[in-house]
RNA sequence: GCCGGAGUGGCGGAACGGUAGACGCAGGGGACUUAAAAUCCUUGAGCCGAAAGGCUGUCCGGGUUCGAAUCCCGGCUCCGGCACCA
């Protein structure tokens, strides 16, 4: 039977149809409050470019609702909430680049972004948004902020900043990639300046232990403990000559300290002054000047050549008692470690290369241990380095030349050097973090102003609850200033304020706060966003929280993700919520590229998917992006490929339509009913491991089966079909649905088919016989067949005979109703 | 340099240690059509062969195994992240 013309595939007039349906019924929208089985399903909100909806943007979308549409039709209350994370220096600088005020721009964007986003079939609750520059939503993210004060976790600090000469602001570390400005590029230059801090690294250690337990792409937990960054070693005080504060490092080879000739500070030190003899101060002020000026790419590029100054001070090296020298130098960095070392030229390569540049000694003190017997004696020194610092660490080491500790292995030096310090109280065992407070002040216009008002009397203060939202004024001039003074500062209606404490007239804080923390706890706002008097409500969080699935790109694995770990673990400790680890199980998704290069502006190459959703449909579209790749690695974006999707989604159609008109119910046995159900537990499996170009590949082969030399398709075997594919292309299931007669939407009812493990396999099976593990023949042997009977009938072919001629059979393997091996002499 | 991940047809990609190349794209051949598009059938790693069949083949070199794309050792290349981290 032909279909009818007329009524062929048309995705555009179905999805307008359904799209309209589901918001007229609220389909997607789950009464949070009375619900039984929640599924809290997340994604990463996007930021509302002004370019719209991005086809990167569609890829995680897509992947993520098809997650919340299977657990939809598997019967649980899907709550797959969206919003937007619009402020932040990004939304900020298009806005000076177009000279559009950001007030004007970000509603505009919003707005376009939503008109897209409801057009691509997400499974959106609209009645639960958020958008991040609104006064409802970043009133309680100011709350947290003083949460965080009032916890003493957030606190004003003088600290070596990253500052982005070109953005005028001071940036995380988090955003500084390779030394440049991760939105502009620019090179970072470092700057002493006070700023807001959250206290993170004080919970570096938890951050670290709870990755043991979350069910996170291991990728990105990887990520995160490398990010953390945990060394094992200790603090070792190295006290001044003739002054009186000690020199304080850390190190993690300890063992090595008798090999410590001389001391090197980052330039920064504030020891330096102190330290810097008369002789020696103006190279010392040249050379800090320098490394100022120095950006930070210059200065960590790790040039070969390194170059300091000598101070003219001397620190004691508490094992050998020996006087050495302590230089500065930009190798060392004041924000990693105490901003000094003890510098150990045997066994470092850059205090080698330090040590090689100005003449100083080198002593060795640890040799591996087959190496011990070359040498005469544990306090040999000369011939042991070849050239270059030896700086393997093995427990197959010994320490050498170093007092009453030669001839230990390494560790055991470690240990007992440590202990020895410790007794004298010179040193103790230490861990250091490479993770950073952070940093959330920014001296821009577009973010949440920090809720803090300056006192001359009472000092910082923080704006009582009940004055929030600060909320953000229209500022004319948004632009930031060459100095560092936030727009804020600019504006005195904004500014001039009274204490709240004393009353007297005060100053408002004028920084705003990092678009992360905006981030940081979008998500246990959704549930919530009904409640004006509250950020959080009780019942609803209790529900809904944590999150039971969050897809996500692999670029937000240290910044966001960390974040907001550490967000709801304070809010956790401040007893506003009941669990410390904010995302049960995390999937990163791939990165798409297009036709082998990553997607770029600058690059021209970025597909825009409104031109493909009006020419294909939004199900197409969703289903080709799912087919390129697998999900987890992502894929490569080519126009070509569409048209396969195309072709199968209207072979679909078409089979729908027929087996409708044929009216014909039952599957039929044998092959197509072995085939359906090895396709639902494909299927099954393969959505739940988000291997989804699979589940639709199985999903093509099973149409292929049904419809072999057009044969018309069943009732029973097209709607397995349809519910499998509703995921992925949900207006077409629910108009085929509606085609078979039902009055529910595919995603009522708990519809997502079972398979029959009896009906898996075939009561015949193909089964390929090797000779000496090759393969020579397939024959058709019974299921379950005995080895001695498999083993007969492969013999009985002509051409397993011809290799096995006359040989001995000395080996069979068998692997029931898989394969047969026959390993023969010869 | 360090930490991840990956190298399979013309292309995107499949393969619990068990028939390598599923599914799809592009290509060849054919049907339908006045024609084209669409659709359908068919073919499809390379080499030899009329065929049966044989040989070679998953980045390279070794190894384990009855059997390796898959596991182990060594190397090369590409992608992503971090990087003078003491």
């Amino acid at each position: 039977m032909q279909p009818d013309s007329r009524d062929s595939y048309d995705p555009r007039s179905i999805e307008a149809k359904w799209q309209e349906r589901w918001a007229r019924q609220g389909t997607n929208e789950p009464d949070l409050d009375a619900v039984e089985r929640p599924f809290f399903n997340l994604m990463m909100f996007p930021y509302p470019s002004a370019e719209g909806l991005h086809v990167g943007n569609l890829y995680a979308f897509t992947g993520a609702d098809i997650y919340g549409r299977y657990q939809r039709l598997r019967g649980l209350d899907v709550f797959e909430p969206i919003g937007f994370d619009a402020f932040g220096i990004h939304s900020e600088n298009y806005a000076i680049k177009v000279d559009v005020h950001p007030m004007e721009l970000i509603p505009r964007n919003i707005e376009n972004f939503t008109r897209q986003l409801r057009r691509t079939g997400m499974m959106y609750d609209w009645a639960h948004t958020v958008d991040t520059t609104d006064p409802a939503y970043y009133r309680w993210t100011q709350w947290i902020f003083l949460q965080l004060y009032e916890a003493g976790l957030a606190v004003r600090k003088e600290a070596p900043v990253n500052w982005c000469p070109s953005c005028q602001t001071v940036l995380a570390n988090e955003q500084v990639i390779a030394g440049r400005c991760e939105r502009c590029d620019t090179p970072v230059e470092q700057k002493l300046l006070s700023q807001w801090f959250f206290r993170i690294t004080e919970y570096a250690q938890r951050l670290l232990e709870n990755l043991d337990w979350l069910d996170w792409s291991e990728s990105t937990k990887t990520a995160q403990r490398n990010w953390i960054g945990r060394s094992e070693g200790a603090t070792i005080h190295f006290p001044l000559v003739g002054s009186e504060p000690a020199i304080e490092v850390f190190t993690t080879r300890p063992d090595t300290l008798f090999g410590a000739t001389f001391m090197v500070l980052a330039p920064e030190h504030p020891l330096v002054d102190r330290l810097a003899g008369e002789a020696e101060r103006a190279e010392v002020e040249a050379y800090r000047d320098a490394t100022r000026r120095k950006d930070l790419v210059e200065r960590r590029k790790g040039d070969k050549t390194k170059s300091g100054v000598f101070t003219g001070g001397y620190a004691r090296n508490p094992a050998t008692d020996e006087d050495i020298p302590v230089w500065i130098a930009d190798y060392v960095l004041m924000d990693y470690g105490t901003g000094a070392i003890m510098a150990v030229p045997a066994h470092d390569e850059r205090d080698f290369e330090f040590a090689t540049e100005f003449g100083l000694p080198i002593v060795p003190v640890v040799l591996p241990f087959e190496r011990t017997e070359e040498f005469e004696n544990l306090s040999q020194v000369d011939g042991v380095l070849e050239g270059e610092a030896y700086i393997e660490h093995s427990d197959d080491e010994v320490l050498i030349n170093s007092g009453r500790f030669s001839g230990l292995s390494a560790p055991a030096g470690a240990a007992g050097i440590i202990e020895w310090l410790a007794e004298k109280g010179l040193g103790e065992v230490s861990v250091n973090y490479r993770l950073h407070d952070w940093c959330i002040s920014r001296q821009r216009y577009w973010g949440p102003p920090i809720p803090i008002i300056h006192c001359d009397e009472c000092g910082a203060v923080p704006v009582p609850e009940q004055d929030l939202p600060v909320v953000l004024p229209y500022v004319a001039d948004f632009r930031p200033d060459a100095h560092g003074v936030a727009p804020l500062a600019r504006d005195e209606e904004f500014y001039r304020v009274d204490c709240p404490r004393c009353g007297r007239q005060a100053r408002r804080e004028t920084d705003v706060s990092d678009t992360f923390l905006d981030s940081a706890w979008y998500f246990l706002r959704y549930p919530s966003t009904d409640f004006d008097d509250r950020p959080l409500d009780e019942g609803r969080t209790r529900k809904w929280l944590p999150v039971d699935m969050y897809i996500g790109g692999e670029e937000h694995a240290v910044l966001h993700l960390l974040y907001s770990r550490f967000t709801t673990m304070v809010l956790n400790e401040l007893g506003h919520l009941e669990f410390e680890e904010p995302y049960e199980r995390f999937r990163k998704h791939g990165l798409l590229i297009r036709e082998g290069a990553k997607m770029s502006k600058s690059k021209g190459n970025v597909v825009i998917p409104d031109d493909y959703i009006e020419r294909y449909g939004a199900d197409t579209f969703r289903a080709y992006l799912m087919f390129l790749g697998p999900y987890q690695e992502g894929g490569d974006f080519r126009d070509r490929g569409i048209v396969g999707i195309e072709r199968f989604l209207n072979r679909m159609w078409e089979a729908v339509l027929q087996a409708v008109g044929e009216s014909r119910n039952g599957v039929e046995a044998g092959d197509i009913e072995r085939r359906l159900n090895a396709t639902i537990k494909q299927v099954t499996e393969d959505i739940e491991a988000l291997s989804y170009n699979t589940a639709l590949a199985a999903l093509m082969e099973y149409l292929n089966a049904i419809r072999y030399e057009g044969r018309v398709p069943s009732l029973d075997e097209v709607k397995p079909l349809i519910l499998m594919l509703a995921p992925f292309t949900p207006h077409l299931s629910e108009e085929l649905w509606d085609r078979l007669g039902s009055d529910l939407s595919v995603f009522e009812g708990v519809l997502w088919p079972e398979y029959d493990p009896q009906k898996l396999r075939a009561e015949v099976v193909e089964m390929p016989v090797q000779v000496n593990g090759r393969l020579r023949a397939t024959i058709t042997v019974d299921r379950g067949a005995a080895t001695d009977t498999v083993q007969a009938q492969a013999l009985a072919d002509e051409n397993v005979q011809r290799h096995v001629g006359d040989a001995t059979i000395r080996k069979v393997v068998h692997v029931p109703d898989r394969l047969l091996n026959l390993v023969v002499q010869g």
